[in-house]
DNA sequence: TGTTAGCACTCTCTTTTGTTGAGTGCTAAT
DNA sequence: ATTAGCACTCAACAAAAGAGAGTGCTAACA
């Protein structure tokens, strides 16, 4: 659908004034703030157009229009051009990240706040499941008497440590021997490749120090065991707090719930997503619970999974400020990611 | 003030109402619903009595009553018996802390969940800083070629991680030698013990492997910078929502952002809490963000410092319950502890 | 003297009714 | 094709009316 020059600024002053106040936009408040040089009437005439090809809406017969979701959907293909953060803001960003990261958990907390700061959206990050970052390397670390720690270290940090048992007749040398011969089997490797046959031959070769090798395998065994411990990461949730139409207590309720504790919002994201900065409007997500808001979306790659980071709002969002926010945030990840070795993402600074 | 045994039953009768309904309470209702041989005139005979001594208020002429704060804390003090959770729920508890505990962050999610589900308030754990904990090692790891990571282990668990970049020609042996090193100068010692001069003279001991060491003392040097770490830990705040008295969004937000990202609720409780269970009504609480909210506070020990649980909720508040939920986790907590010598304190399994 | 029934009174809450004003759609003039 | 003019619509707000729950007081009663 082509729309003329004069619909196209009349579709977009009533989707700039609706997203700025939450209130229908009349004819007469889009001839007075946008200085365009015709009168209300003709306005009203070309809203009347615009509301027949269903992109704007009246909520009653005398208020003004509201844009309808199909006509966010124009607007967001056809007309929009996004808003970048300042350049001020990008570099604290980036300046944030060379100077206080240590590890995947912390790009990963700098990230979602910046993003919900910037935008007062609410902000999620879907980082992949630690099964798919690479084996480095699993220490054994005496802690006292009879005591030591199994320590898992990937390309993505320390992913877990846990107390086993030794007999005491083990010392820190044997220890050393045991875990170089896990990380001489295993280095590289994803998790998700060490099959349990793999564990298993580990098993039976080594005779010795059984007991130990037994209980780091089960250290080992058990992250592959959790089913998909995919991780949500939300920030900003109480933005929502500030938008009219989370107003209702219900309606808040739900939406709150929904980032609450469980992190079920993962189950709701979509899983394929375009390539770049993908928008989906109120209906056109497909999961119940967020037929009313707004997803702003990019997938990331890291180790060959898709992670995702975006935002959440209402159906009336400032979608060029989402937008442009997710799209530079994408391209910092991204470029950091360039630059470390495939060998050397444990530690990106 | 002593009340005879008619009043304290119409007392409760109301506080038992209005909690349960957050409506006010009239005089046929305490008749009806709690079989006082009485008629209604003389139970608001008896309110009025009440209303007198400032234990009952009317929000207006033709409403029921309310109990005050004043008869609330009479209740607290005077006429309520706790209520413990249930035998099966104690139990679930106690297996869960068994089977999947395996340092200080899990018990404190586990309870602080507990807390809060047992009780439909929001529970919140404050967990003294790391730095009163007592140094066990510092271990020093190699991850790749000239990089290796630095582990701080103490009672309470691994605190941090973080990496630095040792010369090439040092080897994996070197290493152990310097944890050594510093295992042998701290090992028991709280980190709030270490004085700066410490680790001074440890730097100028030690002029072979200058580096690594300098690194690594500049790491522990930063867990005694960061000026409070005490952590806060919140749980169940979504379940305010469900309260009507916090039905007014105002009010809702200005409570979910102090539970919100940034800990803030730590400020606001009281820094002096009484042996047992401490109870705050409304008022009595000195923050003026949470005036009109009560506590049910608990402290508990570690390593000498002083740690806290409780519940946070209206001041209509099912007090007995969260006394008693509040008092059976402290309970449990307390008997962790007595079984963990204070050598063995990491992993409290 | 303590208790109770009866009753007028008070005050919130809900419903109803009236009013206002923003905004529209249509028509006729430009 | 555009616009001024005007009658019409409908949500939002306010005032008025009605209902109901609960009280305080008085007078009678055990």
């Amino acid at each position: 659908m082509i729309l003329d020059e004069r619909k196209r600024q009349i579709l977009e002053s009533v989707i700039k004034d609706y997203v700025a106040t939450a209130e229908p936009v009349g004819s007469r408040a889009v001839v007075r703030k946008h200085a365009l040089n015709i009168s209300a009437a003709t306005v009203r005439n070309e809203m009347a157009d615009l509301e027949d090809i269903g992109y704007l809406e009246q909520p009653h017969t005398s208020a003004g229009r509201i844009p309808s979701e199909k006509g966010f959907r124009y607007f967001v293909d056809c007309m929009m051009e996004n808003e970048n953060p300042t350049d001020e803001q990008i570099e604290v960003l980036r300046q944030f990240m060379n100077d206080s990261i240590q590890e995947w958990s912390d790009v990963v907390q700098v990230v979602g706040s910046f993003l919900s700061k910037v935008t007062n959206y609410a902000s999620f990050i879907i980082v992949p499941s630690v099964k798919f970052s690479q084996f480095q390397s699993l220490q054994l670390i005496p802690i006292q008497e009879g005591q030591a720690l199994v320590l898992v270290i990937t390309d993505v940090g320390v992913i877990m440590h846990r107390k086993i048992s030794i007999p005491k007749s083990i010392n820190s040398q044997d220890l050393g021997v045991i875990s170089d011969i896990f990380n001489r089997a295993f280095r590289g490797k994803k998790l998700t490749e060490l099959q349990r046959s793999d564990l298993q031959i580990l098993r039976e070769e080594l005779k010795i120090r059984r007991q130990v090798i037994e209980d780091s395998l089960e250290a080992l065994d058990s992250l592959l065991d959790s089913p998909n411990d995919e991780k949500v990461i939300i920030n900003g949730a109480l933005n929502m707090l500030k938008e009219p139409e989370f107003k209702d207590l219900d309606k808040l309720s739900r939406i709150l719930t929904l980032f609450g504790e469980d992190g079920s919002l993962k189950d709701i994201l979509p899983e394929q997503i375009k390539d770049g900065v993908d928008i989906r409007i109120g209906q056109e997500n497909t999961a119940e619970d967020i037929k009313e808001m707004s997803l702003v979306i990019a997938g990331y790659r890291t180790a060959g999974e898709l992670g995702k980071i975006g935002l959440i709002g209402p159906v009336r969002m400032e979608y060029w400020k989402a937008a442009g926010t997710v799209e530079s945030v994408l391209n910092i990840i991204n470029e950091i990611f360039k630059n470390t070795t495939s060998d050397n993402k444990l530690f990106i600074k």
